[in-house]
DNA sequence: TTTATTTTCTCCAAAAATGAAACAAAATTG
DNA sequence: CAATTTTGTTTCATTTTTGGAGAAAATAAA
C-alpha cells in the first residue's frame, strides 16, 4: 500500500504540528502550508490525496483556496472552521468541500474523517467493474467481480497477487512485460522490491494454474525479457 | 447490480459539472439537461433512475417540467429550490416531487438524498411486485418486508445491521466487496468509523448464521480482498 | 563441450490479513 | 432513566501470503 499524501493548511503553527504528527502516526505523509497562497502552490506540484484546509488564513482565506483548488484537484478538501461559522455556504456549491470539521476538534475525528474520504476514494476503482466481468481466454476463465479463475469449469485458488498478475497478462496476452513493468504494474507504482520477486510469483502462479508443469501454455518465458501471456490460448 | 442513471437538470453549468463529478464518483452513471424541453425528452429516452431537477430553468420552468414527467415515468424526482420558495407546493399534489434540497446545499448532502430515494425505490418495487419479496438461496429465505431470515424454516435472529449485510451480499451473490465497498453500501454514505468494523460484523452473523462454525457455507472470505456470499449456495 | 548468463526452485523469515475476544460506546426499550 | 441490546473499537493470536537469498537447472553463446 502507498503512503497516502495530505496537505495540512493552517496558519497556527502548534496546530499543524498536533495534525501532522496524528496523521504520521497513522501512516500518512503530511505536507502543510501557512497560508492560502502557498496551499495553491503545494496543492498543484505535490499532488496530495487530501487537503485539510483551515477557513480562516492569511492572504487568501480558506473560502478563496477552495474554489481555485476545485478544478484543479478531485483530491477531497475538508474544511476546518470555528463553530457558528456558515456551514451550509462551506459544504456549498460555490466552494465545494467535501467535508467539514468544527473546532475544537479531536485528533480521532479528524482522523476518522481523513480516513472516510480517501476510502470513498478508492471505493469506485474496485467496484466498477462494470459489464465485462468475466474473460475467456481458451479454457480459462478469469472473474474480475469474484476474483476467481477457473480452468475448464474446475476453480484454481490463487492469492491476490497471482491473481492480479494473471489477470494483468492476460488483459494483455501477447504482450512481453520485463520483471520491472510488471512491478509497476501489478505490484504497484511505489513498490521497491527485488525483481526476483517476480519470477517467485510466477513460479508459485504455475504450480497452480498450469496443467502441465513441464510444458507451460499461459505464462510464459521470453528469454532475456520477461514473461507473456500465450496470446494462442 | 448495474451503475444507477441520474438526469442532473440545471442551467448552471459548473453546477451540473459539480453535481456530476459528485455522482460519478459515487459510482452513478450521470447524464443532464440545460433546459427543460432537453429535460423531458432525456428522460423519455434514457430511462433515468432518478433526476434532479432545479425550480428555475429557462424554456420549462421546473415545476411544468415535473408535472410533465410524472405520469411518463416512476423515477423518483427531487427538486433543487432557493431559500423561501414555496416547499410545501414542490411536494404537493400538483407536482409531485418526491423530495427537494434547498440552495446552498452540500454535495454530501445531494448524495445523501439521492441514495436514499433510490433506495426507496428498489424497496418500492420490490414490494409491489408482491411475490418477490422473499429472496431463497439454498435453504436460507431473506425474507425483506419481515427483515427476518430463515434457515431451513427456523428463524435466525440477526441484529438489523447483520441483516443488511446478508441482504446485500445475498443479492449480489458470488461478487467479491472489499470493506471499503461494503461500508459504503450497507452502513451508508456518511459512515467514520474503522473498516474492521466490518470483520466484527461479519464474525457475530456467522455465528448466527452458518450451521458449522468450522465450515462457513454462506459468508466467505477472499482473503486481500473481502467478503462474498457463495453463489452455489 | 565448456562457459556464462538467465531462469527456476527451495527454504526461511518477515509481513500482512484475518479471526477471536474483551471492552466501550451508543442506541433502544420498558 | 436504568437496563438491555446492539454496534463499534482495540488488542492479541493465528494463519496465510509474500519477499529474499542462494543453489540447481536450463539455455544460449563461444
Amino acid at each position: 500500500m502507498c503512503a497516502k499524501k495530505i496537505l495540512v493548511v493552517d496558519d497556527e503553527q502548534p496546530l499543524v504540528e498536533l495534525l501532522t504528527a496524528n496523521l504520521e502516526r497513522e501512516g500518512y505523509e503530511v505536507i502543510s502550508a501557512g497560508d492560502g497562497l502557498t496551499a495553491i502552490e503545494l496543492a498543484e506540484h505535490q499532488k496530495p490525496d487530501l487537503i485539510l484546509l483551515d477557513w480562516m488564513l492569511p492572504k487568501l482565506d480558506g473560502f478563496e483556496v477552495c474554489k481555485r483548488l476545485r478544478p484543479k484537484t478531485t483530491a477531497p478538501i475538508i474544511m476546518v472552521t470555528a463553530k457558528g461559522e456558515e456551514i451550509d455556504k462551506i459544504l456549498g456549491l460555490e466552494i465545494g468541500a467535501d467535508d467539514y470539521i468544527t473546532k475544537p476538534f479531536s485528533p480521532r475525528e479528524v482522523l476518522a474523517r481523513v480516513k472516510a474520504q480517501l476510502r470513498r476514494d478508492t471505493y469506485v476503482n474496485k467496484e466498477t467493474t462494470g459489464t465485462d466481468n468475466i474473460i475467456k481466454i481458451g479454457e480459462l476463465e478469469i472473474d474480475k467481480s469474484a476474483y476467481q479463475i477457473r480452468r475448464a469449469g474446475v476453480d484454481v485458488a490463487l492469492t491476490f497477487r497471482e491473481f492480479q498478475l494473471v489477470l494483468f497478462l492476460a488483459e494483455n496476452a501477447g504482450q512481453v512485460f520485463s520483471r520491472e513493468a510488471l512491478l509497476q504494474h501489478v505490484w504497484g507504482y511505489e513498490y521497491f522490491g527485488d525483481v526476483r520477486t517476480v519470477d517467485v510469483t510466477v513460479r508459485r502462479t504455475r504450480e497452480k494454474l498450469e496443467p502441465d508443469q513441464n510444458n507451460y501454455r499461459y505464462i510464459l518465458t521470453k528469454r532475456g525479457v520477461g514473461y507473456y501471456f500465450d496470446k494462442s490460448q
